[in-house]
DNA sequence: TGCAGCATGTAATTTGTTACATGATTAA
DNA sequence: TTAATCATGTAACAAATTACATGCTGCA
């Protein structure tokens, strides 16, 4: 699922311009795909010229004019036809963790603000997707609404994950956790990687 | 950080040739990066040609000469250096997600295929890691215990929300739950699928 | 005065994927 | 005998990112 079939997604639900369709991309979206104009105008050319769908200039003063683009029955064919697929990528590409794997090549107040700004983001994608299901109607679909959930859940699992356990970050080497003792003076520090 | 800055920190731990290093990527890395071939041998051959790191040519009978490449010290300041970036990016790209948020466009038998293939693949990349934790040393640094809990607490996490909120995805749209009575005839059957 | 929003796109570049091409050894 | 493991790579292709290029309107 390319970007192009993304937007003929996007326009079997309503019409929509280039423009349009990136802010569709800028919502729910962004938390787990994204595209920017150099994607979304190339692929809305290239249904346009395989008849998936349709277009209409409309004139507009002081701005281009605006190309509303509208699905056809073929287009949709197409779309349910990449509905079939049963077995979806679902691809991480994390710099982040990249980078993690390594903490021990790092200086901790390096460690320290990454760690930082990554809970930050989390939280603001469980905030970003709260204020964007509260724009919601009720006739919202209910796959947006799962969705909207998933990357919520996730992000929060991440945030948590992150914060329970950064401190294992900044131990010293060599003991595994299960064979440390705990210190006498009650700091526990059982910092458990996993459930 | 690319596949190449990626081969250059696994080659600052210990060194290794193409082969050893597709293997690393196969480890914990690939729930969170993933590289091919086609992209690890072109890297080795630019690293090593901007002398990030070295190459020693072992010949072996039956095989290609074993290449294997060591870092270079200016290897491990550009790999230091890149170790610096305080923002680095953590992308998904989820058809899965994708796909479901059109899911009223979806057979519910397709749907509920797509649903247990990807709650089986979680619960695989969790028993994954479990395995790769277990053949860890002491010695193994924080940064891949932290990944790797990362890892399985996501998938985890992710497994758990697909189980606990699938029925969702076949309800029938219209009135969100919490608003919903429970109608008198028992009947709700508006199923209409936009068209 | 300057920036955000509206609205279109192209072109170069980067990056990675997939398929191809070779070939010996060893365990099931 | 078949598949997996070891071991190297290239070339064509696909896809997306980034920078470029334009230009009006309305608000602070």
């Amino acid at each position: 699922m390319d970007v192009k079939t993304l937007c003929l997604g996007l326009l079997s639900i309503q019409d929509a311009c280039g423009y349009d369709l990136k802010k569709e991309f800028e919502s729910i979206f962004k938390h787990f795909y994204s595209a920017g104009y150099g994607s979304i105008y190339p692929a809305l050319a290239d249904l346009a010229e395989k008849g998936l769908v349709s277009c209409r200039e409309i004139p507009q003063d002081g701005k281009p004019d605006r190309k509303t683009y509208s699905i056809t029955e073929a287009g949709r064919d197409a779309f349910e036809k990449a509905l079939q697929n049963a077995n979806p990528q679902h691809k991480m590409r994390s710099e982040f963790l990249a980078m993690l794997y390594f903490a021990d090549l790092m200086e901790p107040e390096r460690l320290q603000a990454l760690l930082d700004n990554r809970v930050k983001a989390l939280r603001e994608a469980v905030l970003h997707i709260d204020r964007i299901e509260k724009e919601w109607g009720p006739d919202t679909s209910v796959g947006a609404q799962f969705v909207a959930g998933f990357g919520s859940a996730i992000a929060e699992a991440a945030a948590e994950y992150i914060e329970s356990n950064r401190e294992l970050l900044f131990e010293k080497e060599v003991e595994p956790t299960h064979l440390r003792n705990v210190p006498e003076d009650g700091k526990s520090k059982t910092v458990e990687t996993r459930v």
